[in-house]
RNA sequence: GGGCGGAUACCAAAGCGGCCAAAUGGACCAGACUGUAAAUCUGGCGGCUCAGCCUUCGCAGGUUCGAAUCCUGCUCCGCCCA
């Protein structure tokens, strides 16, 4: 194995990073590797705990993929285990425990989806129930032994909710241990993960150290915004672009990312170097189209991303009607005198929540009809096909039955 | 185990017998302005073929001509003390 100059190697992998414990460490790891042509072992953990990825999701598969690229070895870790338990990180809520059978059927989408962005046939992949499904409560407790309350306490979310009195389970405190276990089960070089998990990350380096292993290096990764451009890219939050969605919807979406956050994107979502960003960025618009090609062709192919820009000119520059529109056939039943009316017709497919919303959304003059705007909330539709448009982005094709 | 406080629309938060489908802010949707975004302004934001009507203010009953507002029970949550 031949692997290239350390230096080289470290521009890269410094890339878009928060933290990296510690950086001196690494450089000694890439030398000591290069020097015994033995790859380092890379950890990634993924809890199937929801079933689509989306692009916050990939800023550490790309730098998995960066050590992939270089010739290390990757592991994604399936938290087959931990899933069922959930990472209280952030969250306020508990999550209710998924079945084994949610987190198969999850396991299975991510890797797919995983393999989108890595070479999935040249990844080490592992799943933590290997190790915990045969631990017994004994072996919890000496887990638990070797962690103090007042390390547990240092983790900043922790910090917070005990200070401001929040409640904090004791499970809770289970999870880094988990975590860090498995970089002792799989003898981790280096851990990626989201800067959130940092702590977790150092837990494992706590752990290995005890185990007579040499700790881990941490590397932490930016979390990134959403559309929203304030919270966490998040699916149920509704401001992400998942990398499963078709091009045209990618592309819009990549086209409301806030101006704010254009050089973010690209850092961490392109191999765009930093240069040619600053370069870029001075005219935000053309940085978008630029960033949203890129991004689409990764998923989806060039040809596609081309023609998700064209689609998207014509949309929003020409006002045309975007193509492959979902087409809804007006059942029979919704006819009154053999036509429909309008407000009725747009929550039939699906452009309003309800006919008193597709009312106000009418009234508001938001509605367009074969491109004419519609400002009257008893017009009715006869027999025929109409292209319906709520706004800009939400359109159908409405077939009225003669 | 004891004491106290709370539950209002997506979230936060007013309301404390009629003027309440319920102030205000945020989020969100639509419109104007921008070929993106941001900022700003306007309208909307329970349902209903809607100048009117119907169902909502943790749940179930009750008092009253009339309840989100008063009473009773229940459920859930938070805080303090132990």
């Amino acid at each position: 194995m031949n692997f290239p100059p350390v230096a080289e190697q470290l521009a890269v992998l410094r890339r878009g990073v928060v933290d990296v414990v510690d950086l001196d460490d690494l450089g000694r790891r890439l030398e000591q590797s290069r020097t015994e042509g033995r790859p380092l072992r890379i950890k990634f953990g993924i809890d199937p705990s929801s079933p689509d990825i989306h692009l916050g999701h990939t800023v550490p598969l790309r730098k998995l993929r960066d050590f992939q690229r270089l010739g290390h070895r990757v592991i994604v870790l399936w938290g087959t285990a931990t899933a069922m338990v959930g990472d209280p990180s952030g969250r306020n809520k508990t999550r209710p425990p998924l079945t084994r059978a949610q987190v198969d059927a999850n396991q299975q989408t991510y890797r797919a989806q995983v393999g989108a962005v890595l070479d999935i046939d040249d990844v080490e992949e592992r799943e933590n129930a290997e190790w915990f499904d045969r631990q017994s409560f004994m072996d919890c407790i000496a887990l638990a032994s070797r962690y103090t309350v007042a390390r547990m306490l240092e983790r900043d979310d922790f910090q917070q909710r005990f200070r401001s009195q929040q409640p904090i389970a004791v499970h809770e405190f289970l999870y880094p241990l988990l975590q860090g276990w498995d970089s002792v089960e799989l003898r981790c070089d280096v851990e990626i993960g989201g800067s959130d998990q940092l702590f977790n990350l150092l837990v494992g380096r706590d752990l290995q150290a005890q185990a007579g292993q040499t700790p881990q290096v941490c590397m932490t990764m930016p979390l990134l915004e959403g559309l929203d451009g304030s919270q966490k890219m998040s699916k149920s939050l509704g401001n992400y672009v998942g990398i499963a969605e078709p091009a045209s919807v990618q592309f819009g979406k990549l086209m409301k990312v806030p101006n704010d956050l254009l050089a973010k994107y690209f850092l961490l979502l392109t191999d765009v170097p930093a240069a040619r960003v600053d370069e870029l960025t001075r005219n935000p618009l053309e940085a978008k189209f630029a960033l949203a090609a890129g991004i689409v062709a990764d998923f989806h192919g060039v040809d596609a991303a081309q023609a998700a820009r064209a689609e998207y000119d014509r949309v929003h520059r020409d006002g045309g009607v975007p193509d492959d529109l979902p087409t809804v056939a007006v059942d029979a039943g919704l006819l009154k005198d053999g036509a429909i009316w309008l407000p009725g017709a747009l929550a039939a497919a699906g452009l309003a929540s309800s006919n008193s919303d597709g009312r106000r959304l009418v009234q508001g003059g938001g509605v367009r009809v074969d491109g004419r705007v519609e400002t009257d909330p008893k017009a009715q539709l006869g027999p025929g096909s109409y292209v319906l448009q709520v706004g800009k982005a939400k359109a159908a094709r409405l077939v009225v039955p003669g």
